[in-house]
DNA sequence: CGTAGGTTTGATACATTTCAAAGACTGTGG
DNA sequence: CCACAGTCTTTGAAATGTATCAAACCTACG
């Protein structure tokens, strides 16, 4: 069991190498992504803090990881760890259970994908970046008076790959939101909700 | 363990139900699905024979299921079954392996719904049913002499709620692909595929 | 034979993409 | 500390693909 460092931009591992490796996500994000042939990219997974990075039982990854933000994993060799999911049922079952909801995850963002329009994509987006926020803040889970806050680890580009649009259609919809003061930009990458309620029920009714 | 049978139509359960059974799909086709509040429904996922159904160690089951054709399932008592999987890690660890390659194919699935044209995702998805009725068929993997030639046990309606689409949409890329003889339609749901290589590109370039 | 559900086709509207350019931010070297 | 280059973001105008609305056409079934 070793911690591994990468900058932001470096590439975990691509969709064929067989990462000898699990790990859990210490610090920063990483982006799962598939690439089709022509360049066209889709972002199909982030993963923060306590989130597990590498397929047991397979050689091939099936998805392209690379730092997000400058990252650090706790990683476990390949090997060594499928050992011990054997000797430890327990252990494989906790893992069982956090597929079972990567896969709900996988399916709810589907729906995101598939049906919404580009304003309930980003405010779907948002809402969820700011839940994994208050999360990673550690506090009671009452609603604190201050407005939700965070820092978004993003591009507007791996914003654009991860909701199937156009970085122009994400600028516009941030501007749209921004205008309509559900939200303020501290920075670009700095989000205050201002009015979480609306924000909420913008991310599911296209009205 | 007891078979049942649902016909066509039938709602196996729904998003918050909570399902008391695990079930292996004997025969037809079943539609997983979400629905938005205002009525927009996204299918996430289709079974077929060979197929799970059900959350394991979990009350709630996150999708809807209904029955896309008359369907049988050999069902487990859900505690019973949870029971077996606890006495036996290696049945736990073959449904674990299961529900890995689940999540791949919500991956896979994700990029056709975030990136792919309205042809591509047609061409995609005649691919996937193609890819099953071969499988199904119990064959030798060596292509036969005669072309790949299927059932689709889907209305335009359910392929186009699978697709992200209209079915308006679903219908004028159907007949596309028909005056471009990539395939034929024997009747409305009856595909025989003229021109297999052609329809696997176009799953995945736009011209 | 007639009806109902499903499918195809057509015309128009609209959201998002594409193409293009201006504006802001970040880091580096003078 | 400022100037500059490079990258990222925002904004605008036009093009395009898909949705929407509407009607005709099948097909299966009573």
């Amino acid at each position: 069991m070793v911690h591994r460092h990468f900058v932001r931009g470096q590439h975990i591992w691509s969709e064929d190498d067989d990462a000898d490796f699990f790990a859990i996500v210490v610090s920063g994000a990483i982006k799962l992504s598939k690439v089709l042939a022509d360049g066209r990219q889709q972002i199909v997974g982030l993963l923060f803090p306590s989130d597990c990075l590498g397929r047991t039982f397979s050689e091939k990854q099936q998805t392209f990881a690379e730092a997000a933000t400058d990252v650090e994993l706790c990683c476990f060799p390949r090997e060594k760890f499928e050992q011990v999911l054997k000797q430890h049922p327990e252990v494989e079952h906790a893992l069982f259970q956090k597929t079972l909801s990567d896969l709900d995850g996988a399916r709810d963002w589907m729906v995101t994908l598939g049906l919404k329009t580009a304003r309930e994509k980003l405010a779907s987006f948002l809402v969820q970046m700011s839940q994994r926020s208050e999360l990673s803040k550690c506090t009671y889970p009452r609603p604190l008076p201050e407005l939700p806050t965070f820092v978004l680890p993003f591009t507007r580009s791996e914003i654009a790959e991860y909701l199937g649009l156009t970085i122009e259609t994400v600028s516009r919809n941030f501007t749209r939101l921004r205008v309509d003061n559900v939200i303020r930009l501290i920075d670009g990458h700095t989000v205050e909700v201002l009015d979480p309620e609306m924000l909420a029920s913008m991310a599911e009714s296209k009205d």
